[in-house]
DNA sequence: CTCCGTGCAAAGATTTTGCAGGAAC
DNA sequence: GTTCCTGCAAAATCTTTGCACGGAG
């Protein structure tokens, strides 16, 4: 929501334990930058590539794999790469379009319950995927 | 739920439109025989290798993928390969153990009121993931 | 200085595609 | 007989791994 600033991006690292290179703060700003903020592995590697062209692809996947143990971006798999979110509040799910495969984040009514424990298992994360057509693709005759 | 007949397959793929095969039959069935129901595209070449050797992995897929656009398997995708589910029923959601990856069919309590249409998206499917550990690896000191 | 992160390349896993032969209807 | 399915093999996609160098703390 709040855009950070660039000299955040560091003291968030630290913050976190993780240590700061110029890699790793690419990759975060990456996010920060997009819009929505849904990003896969490969759309993060060609974002960041422009400020660090000799970026691999490994790191890049080594990287985000670190800041979601890390609690800083959330994986969301589904059909195809996954794709990783910073918004981080609990509360909000996704909407694929099946047309165009893009994420959006969408607050439908009544998922509160959904917390409610499992008998027998012991749940940790909580994943609702709404799958459509939104309403650009939906004006397209296609 | 209800076990059904080898020679009721064949009459199920005939109604959905599809044409009847040696290679769909022993796929379907092998959804049949397996308990829960969510096998990957590999686990059913697996199974319906050992009635049909010949079959190929290609074919798998391809006819998990028709399967899929008749109605007769629903696509839970997550972690990894793709799962196919054989249970039909619109109100049960999904459990994956972290741990030993295998998923399990759950009705948690309020999901209902997911079907509430979200404003500015044309809602076609609703997929409910709980991710955690399940009671048979919580047992387990590792 | 020490440790951890990075880059490179290669392998691994999963899924898709093209085409010719063959079976279902 | 016509149409659609299957098998084979190869490629495309996505992701992980091993190892040596180099920069962060």
């Amino acid at each position: 929501m709040e855009a950070v600033g660039r000299q955040d991006t560091a003291a968030l690292l630290r913050e976190r334990g993780l240590r700061v290179t110029a890699q790793r703060r690419v990759i975060l700003e990456a996010f920060r930058e997009d819009e929505g903020g849904h990003l896969t592995a490969d759309e993060v590697h060609t974002r960041a590539s422009e400020p660090l062209p000799e970026l691999a692809r490994a790191t890049v996947y080594n990287t985000l794999a670190e800041f979601v143990r890390a609690g800083l971006l959330r994986p969301i798999e589904g059909r195809g790469a996954t794709r990783y979110d910073a918004n981080l509040d609990e509360g909000h799910h996704h909407f694929r379009c099946i047309r165009c495969d893009r994420l959006f984040d969408v607050h439908p009514v009544g998922v509160d319950a959904l917390t409610v424990a499992e008998p027998g298992f012991r749940v940790e994360r909580t994943q609702v995927l709404l799958e459509g057509v939104c309403s650009e693709c939906d004006a397209v005759p296609a």
